[in-house]
DNA sequence: CACCTGTATTGATGGGCGTCAACATAGACA
DNA sequence: TGTCTATGTTGACGCCCATCAATACAGGTG
């Protein structure tokens, strides 16, 4: 009931080279659909509660750590689950439980394809 | 009255070298004051009507833009005047009025910024 | 000056979101 | 089985935000 709403920002899947879903935000004026999808990510990393909560995970040995390692950020216990969850839906992580913990990592091409929309090429100015 | 509010997310002014707010997302965990510093430029972001606006600018030629060039994006000229302030609060892009017309531009610096936070060392995994 | 076009501001409205307390669920262990 | 810890879910509350119609402001043109 719950991974029916997660909504990857890349192509179905290519094996690992991040395609992304749309074009470096400078080469062309995105579609409608596009910046449906993309909004979607920056809009998730748009939460400092998120970003901290991501960011800890994203810096963690292995690109991996468990709720209780990065829960120290502030806001109530369930209030951390929920962000959680927001950036799983959003496609930045993903969650396995492993006995008692559960550990987060990053979706290391989608914060690559994150990158390549911010891309700017050497005629931007 | 109005750019009180500007918030950049770059050190004071280095050039235009683009000095980032904060390290790579994946070096380290964000304090919270780099997360708050970040995510306001994530959030400008997040809207996919801003998504829109704002690549419209940063792919029109010369990285630059009047209102009348990138208006068509499906909501009412308040609306579109409201996000184009929203975007130039977040520091993502300037305004210039010039005769009739007001032209945005894109900040690349800022921009640059962007994509060094979310650039992945190869330790990623 | 009056009038027109382009853009910004104001005020109102509806919906989404961050937050928490309370509760539920999952696994470990005795 | 019962109990403890770790994490997720539910429901409610308040606030922020995207949107629009109406209006205001700026600059050009006559």
């Amino acid at each position: 009931m719950s991974n029916a709403k997660v909504l990857p920002l890349l192509e179905p899947a290519d094996g690992q080279g991040a395609a992304p879903c749309c074009p470096p935000l400078t080469e062309r004026p995105m579609t409608a659909a596009e910046a449906e999808t993309a909004a979607r990510m920056f809009k998730a990393l748009g939460d400092p509660v998120r970003l901290r909560l991501f960011s800890a995970v994203a810096s963690h040995e292995g690109g991996e750590a468990c709720v209780c390692d990065i829960s120290d950020v502030g806001v109530s216990q369930p209030t951390v689950s929920h962000h959680l969850k927001k950036l799983k839906e959003a496609g930045l992580l993903t969650s396995e439980r492993r006995g008692t913990w559960v550990y987060y990592r990053i979706e290391p091409s989608v914060l690559a394809a994150m990158g390549k929309l911010l891309a700017m090429p050497a005629a931007a100015r």
